[in-house]
DNA sequence: TGGAAAATGCTTGTATACAATCCTCAAGGC
DNA sequence: GCCTTGAGGATTGTATACAAGCATTTTCCA
């Protein structure tokens, strides 16, 4: 069928031409993806992306060994791409290591406060505010990437980065209505301003600590559920 | 020239057939750039790659973006790859990130210690006694990798052993002589049989301080000399 | 009528052809 | 003699053709 028309939603977000380069179709993929525009499992296949991005599927695999790569999708030789479902365990392994990261962190931002940064920070808490809910996911990963990125240290902020956009799937699978924590943002810029480290540590804590909780690990996010624990008793009954 | 033997020795690490995965691809060119056999500011011709490992230059394209992403390789358009030099902010931003990480994750590394890991590391520690100098730096990075897996967090331990692999390049460009710590690491095996955290963390973060310590980023370790910054005066002579 | 096996179509994997760009080297002008 | 300019070769960027594998459906048999 080479459903074409399902993507053109994307083909549109950025410059408005017909072909583009791999950073854009990047950037479109992306923002599809944080923003549940592309909920975890959807399949992404070459031809359909290719011709709604007005390219050739080599491009288009490129962007998706890239996204692979950051485990923002999932390929499976031969049955192609789709949006990457985090399991449980990954979910909790991404939340350890952001309150790890982002608290020490934090340390070296305290130290590295300009004011352009924290301007920077209120225009995107102040979008939050405005935008719609799609949209508030992605500016929510944007403030803390842009947070992280005043630390200073290049190699830090891409490996958290990659986290945050991480998290975003996560909600999408395992995220129970309630979205993200605009007016938080705003209480952090305060706490900024006043460089006060413990009070910043805490805050980040209790606020990564705060969106772990909210989930819902029970539901199976996976696409084949687990028969093992479903159905387990009845091996266990004729093993014996 | 199509200069194919130049790689042949990366050809003949791996399985020994001719046409190899592009995972086992991968693999021969990481190990050639951690043991310094491919030296930072190396190029990397796509057409003698291919000759080398007979495939195509579609695999070997797949492999250099990978290795781009992890930064091992830099990739510029038109230009072609070739191996990354770190720049001296970049090296030290490596180092701050592992003081960071690594002293961090021994946290969670003490309180999942079990035999079969302290084996293992103890099986790396003895070859890299036994190694070339060459083998020994991947060896190296090879430990340092197997004791963060101990922390049991995926997500952390992928983007440490990448900083890992960038450290080899740093040394390879700003090292003076000496390699690297091989006794050192019999010492942090002792250490983790204690269970004391903080003796560790210590021990860790005077490892990494000494490494850095003995790296030299007087010489320049980019292609091209900071024309910027050698004959800045002139420009200033002129323009005033 | 239900199930298994084969066939067909669709999607991905790999290689190759061609176009675009850059680098090198040589020739000409100042 | 040195710098600029142009042509040629070499290398990379992109698209496409073909092969290989998986999924679905259809058919056949019990």
């Amino acid at each position: 069928m080479n459903d074409t028309r399902q993507f053109h939603l994307l083909a549109g977000l950025a410059t408005g031409r017909d072909a583009r380069s791999d950073d854009a179709i990047y950037q479109s993929l992306w923002e599809a993806i944080v923003e549940h525009r592309l909920s975890p499992g959807a399949r992404l296949p070459e031809d359909a992306l290719a011709g709604a991005f007005g390219v050739s599927r080599t491009m288009i695999r490129r962007v998706l060994q890239r996204l692979a790569l950051e485990q923002l999708v999932t390929l499976r030789t031969h049955r192609g791409a789709q949006i990457t479902s985090p399991t449980p365990s990954e979910a909790r392994d991404v939340f350890r290591a952001r309150r790890l990261l982002e608290g020490a962190l934090l340390t070296e931002v305290v130290g590295n406060i300009k004011p352009a940064d924290l301007q920077a920070l209120a225009q995107i808490a102040d979008q939050e505010h405005h935008a719609s809910r799609e949209q508030a996911i992605r500016l929510s990963a944007r403030f803390h990437t842009r947070l992280m990125a005043m630390a200073g240290n290049a190699s830090l902020s891409e490996a958290l980065s990659q986290l945050i956009s991480r998290t975003s799937l996560i909600i999408a699978v395992y995220g129970r209505g309630q979205a993200g924590c605009p007016c938080e943002h705003h209480t952090l810029i305060k706490l900024l301003e006043t460089h006060d480290l413990a009070a910043l540590q805490k805050w980040m804590h209790e606020h990564l600590t705060g969106i772990e909780a909210s989930l819902d690990f029970t539901a199976s996010g996976d696409a084949l559920p687990d028969f093992e624990h479903l159905f387990g008793h009845h091996r266990e009954q004729n093993a014996s």
